[in-house]
DNA sequence: TCATGCCATCGTTAATCGACGATAAGCTAT
DNA sequence: ATAGCTTATCGTCGATTAACGATGGCATGA
């Protein structure tokens, strides 16, 4: 349960981000977005991102919302490609994160 | 009908972006991520952040969406703080898009 | 083996969203 | 004044979401 510098297990193999254009990109961006568009799922992935937690149960602890609630918004964030897990546990999915932050940077 | 630099008038007076952690900033990314959670939504955005488009009707034309729908994916945009309106139309609130993409950053 | 802890999934319920047509209000020309 | 254009709002309907408790599957430790 060792934990590297991004948690987990070494991102798999960084993406070329894609397309940043267009109706594709679009739907991307809406997806990634909408699974960040709800407090909790913010909340979540600001723990994640400073290793605050990294188990479901640490998480469930910080918020008030129930083991089956949290455990769906990580469902739903892992869906967006916004968080990956492993035996560990959970973690940011990085290569998610930055190509958010790439689509929303050239709005 | 004259056309800032930014569209419509002058951006009313630069917020110096609030706080950008606790469980405010949380709600406020959410909100505005929300907000954009929506293809509709998204290219509605890059739309008047290229003004190629700045009435409700020349967006209409340009998705396959009924005018009533595009009304009120205008009226959420404006409401999360990513649109303005004013007589001359609709354009992007840089100030609120600046903020979203700082929420974003320091995720 | 058996208890314990962790988590995903299912079923349910209330609330919200997305989309539409219809309608009304305001503006600008004719 | 009236016709046309633009937009906001209302009511509706179906789909989706958020939240919960209950349940069951896996590990691990006693």
């Amino acid at each position: 349960m060792d934990c590297q510098p991004n948690c987990c297990s070494p991102e798999p193999d960084s993406e070329p981000l894609a397309t940043l254009e267009g109706p594709e990109a679009d739907e991307s961006l809406a997806k990634l977005t909408k699974a960040l568009g709800h407090p909790a799922r913010v909340r979540i992935l600001r723990l994640l991102a400073r290793k605050e937690a990294r188990v479901c149960s640490q998480i469930v602890d910080e918020l008030p919302l129930a083991q089956s609630t949290v455990s769906e918004h990580l469902r739903i964030l892992k869906e967006a490609g916004l968080v990956r897990s492993s035996d560990a546990g959970y973690c940011i999915n990085f290569d998610g994160l930055r190509r958010l932050k790439a689509l929303i940077a050239i709005i």
